[in-house]
DNA sequence: GCTTGACTTAGACTATAGTCTAAGCAGTAT
DNA sequence: ATACTGCTTAGACTATAGTCTAAGTCAAGC
């Protein structure tokens, strides 16, 4: 698969896949005419960085993942104390947001009696 | 209240009080010697700008809303709309992380099996 | 055999949101 | 009076994450 039908399928443009290779996220495989050329497991791979990405976690933290990734299952225990880590982080931001959905609802409440008066 | 006393009420730095002044989200009384005077108003505004940014508002749009507040009662109709709005931006948003803390919690697990195996 | 379209690179440019510096002024403490 | 602290300004600088351009290569269809 070519970066055109890549993009397509992940939604993210040619220019951030180019950029994700070259900040390390992602490794990525050429062929004859020094074309890069992706697999399904590439897509998966990409999924789950947009995942992180969404989740708030930084290239920066995303690409030390990804360096251990590629290092192979040696490094399970450690992906997994991040992705823990990780999950702590996101727990608390979606705590952080019912509490300010909590007040927004407020507000809109509190404008909904001022206009309707 | 002088702008360091802000600062530490709000968490914002004083960099970042200017800042917001100069974009024009909040609008600030000077004494006879040209500093910055707040008070308790303004702490209140300032954290409900806070709240906003969090939930994922840009400046941009946040200060849209603040010319309309600035303008009086008379727009209050137009700005429950605004926050209607982007309650439902808050809304899909929590289903979005709620969504990736399921995988995520799938990965660990993943994770947990290998490395218990 | 030429056009078309998708690809290649390095590096410049953009947006968002700050963050900091330099030079200077005002008010208080010794 | 002098030193200290906190304030003032304009404008330069930073971080993060892309986004795009220019110049060129390659393979397929006509």
């Amino acid at each position: 698969m070519t970066i055109g039908k890549l993009s397509k399928k992940t939604g993210l443009s040619a220019y951030t896949i180019r950029y994700y290779e070259k900040k390390g996220l992602i490794k990525v495989a050429r062929d004859a005419a020094g074309r890069r050329v992706f697999d399904e497991a590439d897509v998966e791979w990409i999924r789950f960085i947009q995942r992180l990405k969404d989740t708030g976690m930084l290239l920066r933290d995303i690409n030390r993942y990804s360096k251990l990734r590629y290092q192979g299952d040696s490094t399970v225990e450690e992906r997994m104390k991040i992705l823990e880590e990780h999950r702590k982080y996101v727990l608390a931001e979606q705590e952080k947001w019912a509490n300010n959905m909590k007040h927004l609802n407020e507000k809109i409440q509190i404008y909904r009696e001022m206009f309707m008066s």
